[in-house]
DNA sequence: CTGAAAGCGCTTACAG
DNA sequence: CTGAAAGCGCTTACAG
């Protein structure tokens, strides 16, 4: 053991650099860096020995110096303007998790939809030199607050809209709907309202029109969808159009909800009606936000659209981009999957 | 203009660097460099040149090697184990926009609980040369999974439970409490119930106290606090036990619930059992959770714990810290504010 | 098998 | 007033 070795890494001690190795190894730098990263041509025990001591002494490559070298960060920047919302949570995590374990930190970058908070960021991120940037957003037909079409790193877009050429990926909101109507039918319902959100969002009439699809190929009867708010409130409003007025033969025997919120309302509605969930209608909600569907009563049936795993692939498909990996221009829709609990 | 100026940053050209302005300027690298930091001393026009021609250029300073030098990275890593959760949103948010301005980036880390993770991401931190650590948590009485006493860089906890010695900021749970019991006071009522979480929770038992001690204040009769779970299921249960049995006169005119969910509950039950809110009994809730406060009949009256100027906080500490700034170890308590809606 | 040299992109004393 | 030199901590051809 060398008289220089530490003990362990003390407080406000600066961090042990190669060059202090070396001396205590008693090689070069040069050496001493190519036997901690596999490289070049040594003894056995030499290579052994530079390792002990760097291990004894606590040695962490600066990666700063080696990013200059390398013309990598092993960084990456998270854009989202969903930092109050529920779904840039899972997907930022998702991120996350698949980079770290190859030594990839992101960093995170609120950008509300304010144009000078997404530029700050994008030219901090610049500077920093990330490999790449994952654009995320809480709504997947609306632009981030940022031009990211003229970089000259890699970009992802995940749940929010891509730059024309640009990889994307989404959720295949038709898809999920289809799980959704399709549970319906299994359980042997065949009037199946839809309530949904604004006409403003892409995804009410991609869901809408997934809805009505299915019921078409089943020869069932369509409709038009109910349009209103994300909210409990709509739900409410909507059971009362739904079960207000006509004799029970006019009733549905299943309602399709846009969001949790909006089922939780109809669960809520029918219950003060006198209207049993699932045994008289079926209710199925989008988004398994869990807090909400499993409180409701009964618990929510919901589609998830797996924001996790999106955050995953973004990681992944950016990180691949990053390594000069070329990859298919476009959106890919990554499919949903049901969480089926009591209402439907 | 020089003929080298390029028009725009055009995509996979590598940046443009200091020595490549030097040299569209006419002076060497070093002047550069003191050109555009306001160093040294030369002619106003020579500055002015040479900045101009790095604007033309797009020059932006590579962040990596300024802070080899600088022994500064100007980053810093946010360890957090809530990615799932609603607490370390706000908080997150708080922390970047805090340090945004000062050209500090933030490196998310979800540790969840595993020391594994936790483990992983300090090293990356560290490798990274983060200038300091902000550790955020779901709770304020559990620590995080990994061991950040011994750091040579200063950390702050923000809500999460701090190491003995460290800087720490909370939100001001007993002063919420209050808040919310000299509402129901000033509103005229008298029999203030209080249905909170479990018995594990620190703040179960800071709330509870501090709703004991302003009833005993005012000269109030005091009872146990009702603990149970952070559920709608448990606000449901709640009203069983204290609207069940006893004569209307034995009724509380209000109830102080630990949070939210519970609140949602009791509302919902009170209106079940025709007893009305805030008419006959007054509820307030804690967190104020904007997209359950809203969505209860009606809208829920409740404690808000600032997170994000929580988040904000411990962004500017830590921040102080970095710069060298003593800070007075130990917990600050930051103050919450009461959201009156109409349920209480 | 090992080391001296050059260099990543910048900054900061120090000369002139 | 401006530039040459040294250096931050590392890596990678290139000699020997």
């Amino acid at each position: 053991m060398s008289a220089d070795a530490e003990p362990a890494p003390v407080s406000a001690k600066p961090p042990v650099t190669l060059r202090e190795v070396a001396a205590a190894a008693g090689v070069s730098v040069a050496t001493a860096s190519k036997a901690l990263n596999g490289q070049g041509r040594m003894t056995a025990e030499t290579r052994e020995r530079i390792r002990e001591t760097a291990r004894l002494l606590g040695f962490r490559p600066n990666s700063l110096a080696q990013s200059l070298l390398r013309k990598r960060s092993f960084t990456v920047g998270l854009l989202t303007n969903d930092t109050y919302g529920r779904f840039s949570l899972p997907l930022m995590a998702g991120v996350s998790d698949a980079l770290v374990d190859k030594g990839v930190s992101v960093f995170l970058c609120n950008v509300e939809d304010d144009p000078r908070l997404g530029q700050l960021h994008v030219e901090a991120m610049l500077d920093k030199r990330v490999d790449g940037i994952v654009a995320t957003g809480k709504r997947i037909d609306r632009h981030l607050p940022v031009d990211l079409s003229n970089l000259r790193i890699p970009v992802v877009y995940a749940f929010t809209q891509p730059d024309p050429g640009a990889v994307g990926l989404v959720s295949d909101d038709a898809g999920g709907a289809r799980l959704a109507v399709e549970q319906f039918l299994r359980l042997g319902r065949r009037r199946i309202a839809h309530v949904t959100g604004p006409e403003s969002f892409a995804v009410v009439h991609t869901r809408a029109e997934a809805w009505r699809d299915v019921l078409k190929e089943n020869g069932l009867p369509t409709a038009e969808p109910l349009l209103g708010a994300w909210s409990e409130a709509w739900g409410h409003d909507a059971v009362e159009k739904l079960f207000g007025k006509a004799g029970r033969e006019g009733w549905p025997d299943a309602v399709f909800c846009g969001n949790d919120q909006i089922a939780r309302g109809v669960i809520d509605a029918l219950r003060e009606r006198g209207i049993r969930v699932p045994e008289d209608v079926g209710v199925i909600g989008f988004d398994n936000w869990e807090i909400v569907a499993e409180a409701t009563r009964p618990p929510l049936t919901s589609v998830d659209m797996n924001l996790a795993s999106l955050g995953r692939e973004a990681g992944l498909a950016l990180l691949s981009l990053v390594e000069g990996q070329p990859a298919a221009p476009g959106i890919r829709k990554l499919p949903c999957r049901l969480v089926v609990r009591q209402s439907g």
